[in-house]
DNA sequence: ACAAAAGTGTTAGTGGTACACCCATGC
DNA sequence: GCATGGGTGTACCACTAACACTTTTGT
């Protein structure tokens, strides 16, 4: 264990093709939906769908790549990103060894499909088995999610820049599957302090328009719990 | 990047090096210390500690290679491991890419040094500077660790079998650089049901003996938040 | 007998939960 | 004018936080 950084062995280290994956989340009319691509043809699970992700090339770190995928491949820049979890299961690519560090992302809307390679938004509890293990990671960043909305502004990936508080519930009742009281939602998330109520209102729609927000200060804050 | 799998290309994507860190921490007498071994002497950074650690082979998993690094560097085993986060920066290490997944682990009691290989238990809040950056994989286990004190029974990795309140609570107050009511504290986490009584009690000081105590179920359980 | 930590209840305040009606707009 | 979601206040309950003394042991 001590002499093993000879120019000899060390070829021999780098053994493991790194990669990442990303499960983007959106809201799409209270669905919380995952994006999606096709596999190319050449893999071992032809016709089935994958997270986007790709390669980390030698001289980018793990985040860049996943940036660097996400807009190649389905057109999306500008997401919230947060590391979600790295799976070195030795036999999650028939093909060899593949590690990946697959990251959680969000985008406030869904901005559909690119020129070519098309992108797939599916609803998260209604998913058709996946390539690899990619079952397994959207499972972990849904959870990773719903565990966040508690007690962070994570939120905020999932709206545009205004929005309505009745948005904001509508986000916590769908991905929590539980119902809260608007009144005292309302009280308890502007008592954080975080949400800074803006003049304008949303009109346009069938009923009384709504006051808009939006959050304050940048990424998403943590609150205290104990 | 669709036909980047040809048997030509896939030796140039083994471009890196895979390692695995551990922060391993324990308590000792109300210090929060983490384990440290000597860099090996043919690095670049000689004299400096690290954290244990090593590469991980090609058919074991991340948390394999973590506990057969910790059992051969540091004599340890059956610590409660979780992944902590994968750290990916392209300067890491100045002889090459390596790109290290770390993981958190926590122990009971203080098992102090091996045979040959020396170890050393260093007070968080008073580290040295260590080799590559650990001193950042350090503080992010850190901030795990306090985070998970508020929302999981994660304390029981800290803790031997049987336990006063009297020694969960200075583990809180150790970790969290706060003071709790010792009545308030005890209602508190009995309420959580997750502790049983026993019916021994820790003697052999010099006053009253403490009642002693486990968790009860495997693991570290989470509570509700919202 | 003394030192040292263990164990135990009550009160006041705060924050959470439950609940129903009027308002402003588009059609 | 009607349908639709927007916006608001109060009362009760539960949990939190503050607080002091007696008990049991070892020396």
């Amino acid at each position: 264990m001590n002499k093993r950084n000879s120019q000899t062995t060390k070829k021999e280290l780098k053994f493991a093709i790194l990669a990442t994956d990303v499960v983007l989340l959106t809201m799409d009319k209270k669905v919380l939906k995952v994006l999606l691509v096709e596999t190319a043809a050449a893999t071992p699970f032809p016709k089935m769908k994958t997270l986007p992700g790709g390669l980390i090339s030698p001289n980018e770190t793990a985040e860049a790549a996943v940036e660097r995928h996400l807009a190649h491949k389905a057109g999306v820049s500008g997401a919230e990103l947060e590391q979600l979890y790295t799976f070195s299961s030795v036999k999650r690519d028939p093909r060899g060894r593949v590690v990946s560090v697959a990251y959680l992302g969000l985008r406030p809307t869904i901005s559909l499909g690119t020129k070519e390679r098309p992108v797939y938004w599916q609803d998260v509890r209604h998913l058709p088995r996946l390539a690899y293990d990619h079952n397994e990671i959207v499972s972990k960043g849904v959870e990773r999610l719903m565990a966040k909305l508690s007690y962070t502004t994570i939120a905020k990936g999932l709206l545009p820049e205004q929005f309505t508080l009745s948005e904001l519930q509508s986000i916590y009742e769908s991905i929590l599957h539980h119902e809260f009281d608007k009144r005292n939602f309302r009280k308890k998330v502007l008592a954080l302090g975080c949400l800074k109520k803006l003049g304008a209102k949303r009109r346009g729609e069938a009923h009384r328009p709504a006051d808009l927000y939006r959050f304050v200060g940048g990424g998403s804050q943590v609150f205290e719990i104990l």
